[in-house]
DNA sequence: GCGTACTACGTACGGCGTACGCAGGTAAGA
DNA sequence: TCTTACCTGCGTACGCCGTACGTAGTACGC
């Protein structure tokens, strides 16, 4: 059988493998929930270099180490607040019927979530999320495709790609709408870089300005998400000539 | 006027608004390209972390603080390293005047480099990375869309998804390849959750088995990339429901 | 030639993740 | 019931990190 201690060396270096309570010793003083609620709040406050792990012991009133009884490394306490976020998604009991519906109101609810929670975009690269609640949220998402003919793998990496776009999107609105002395600097720079006239592509695609599209403010996210969607439900043609 | 200067409490947070060189003092020891040759070489090696001011300074046989006369915050340090990885692109002198082949070369020639420079998914969410070799990236990526009807933000817009898709995807790589501990205990928790019968949609998704798709190894890479151009080329319809 | 702006860099400060060891408490096995 | 092994809580300490500051030397503009 699988060896389950999680202690010593050869400990789990995942946290969802760990059990949060063995039943020996003291009853903890903390649940996974309230330590995850604590690092998530600073998070959202100060940014998430300020979620660090005496940060959080000191929110919990813990003394530093003591966190390190619950959360054995600093990685560990990022999952538990990425799966923390996943939970704030209030998931419909099951998918009306139809994927496009469906899956456009669950990223727009993600993107929602994702500007509450600013940090996540850095966070989500590269990194499963697969905690009770980033389970819960897969087996919504693949419920949501049981009705097309999309095999498992293509399901799996139609997720992928529309939480992959939904990052990018939050990250590049929030680090545009900041505003502060890097985009003014960015700005200024720019400027300087079309009238020099080197770079004519650049200077006529920037020609229309950034103040020709305030009308719908997530009209570029609705657009692109709508194109996504579709080409993910398309079925799988030929292979691509190159 | 604009105000030039470069040192004080005003000077710009972005490197590339620094004159490299100002003429007065002794002439300075290193450039910025051997200092982000440097720092890429440390992090090809050891990985992003280890690129530490420090240690750059040390590989270049300079004391550490004399590296904050080239890059006065630890922030430009990373927008050189990511040019400088933009700048082993080996551009062609202009496209070729179909699109879809040019942008698929293009992005391809990017994931070798993403493949070399493993870290630099991580580094490139939420940044411009708009120095000299990314202003000649940007021209080329526009003039391959010069013959196309998209208007200037739409290609703004291409070119960060299809980026954003393609370091999404190096990144997914990198994890998935690297082996390790930390995947062999996703595997057994994945097992587990599959065998509990609580999430019977994610069972199925995997019932294929990741074992299935060995022959071709770059086929998910291609086809996704494949129907992005596709979508990304098609003209813009109206506007969708939601 | 002189002044000034630049380069070079040693020291030091506050913060980080976390290894280690110890005290005290609790549940399982005798 | 008593023992014992393991758990929790936490203070201390180590080696990193980014970087503020001060000082000394150098080479260009006037």
């Amino acid at each position: 059988m699988t060896d389950d201690r999680t202690t010593g060396p050869e400990a789990p270096e995942l946290i969802w493998l760990r059990p949060e309570r063995t039943g020996r010793g003291p009853r903890p003083a903390h649940s996974r929930d309230s330590i995850a609620a604590a690092a998530v709040a600073i998070a959202d406050a100060e940014g998430l270099d300020a979620a660090s792990m005496r940060r959080v012991a000191a929110a919990l009133g813990a003394g530093t180490m003591s966190l390190y009884n619950y959360v054995p490394k600093k990685e560990q306490l990022l999952d538990l607040m990425l799966d923390a976020v996943v939970g704030e998604y209030d998931l419909p009991a099951e998918p009306s019927g139809d994927p496009r519906d469906d899956l456009h109101l669950l990223l727009r609810q993600q993107l929602a979530a994702l500007r509450r929670h600013t940090w996540v975009p850095r966070l989500v690269i590269g990194r499963p999320s697969l905690g009770p609640n980033g389970l819960r949220y897969t087996e919504y998402f693949l419920a949501c495709l049981a009705g097309t003919d999309l095999s498992g793998a293509a399901k799996m990496e139609a997720m992928a790609l529309l939480n992959g776009f939904l990052c990018q999107y939050a990250e590049w609105e929030h680090t545009t709408a900041a505003g502060g002395r890097w985009q003014a600097d960015l700005v200024v720079y720019l400027q300087r870089v079309v009238v020099s006239g080197e770079y004519p592509q650049l200077a006529q695609a920037m020609a229309g300005g950034p103040a020709a599209e305030p009308p719908a403010p997530d009209a570029v996210f609705d657009r692109t998400l709508h194109r996504l969607i579709s080409a993910v439900l398309t079925p799988e043609g030929p292979a691509p000539r190159v």
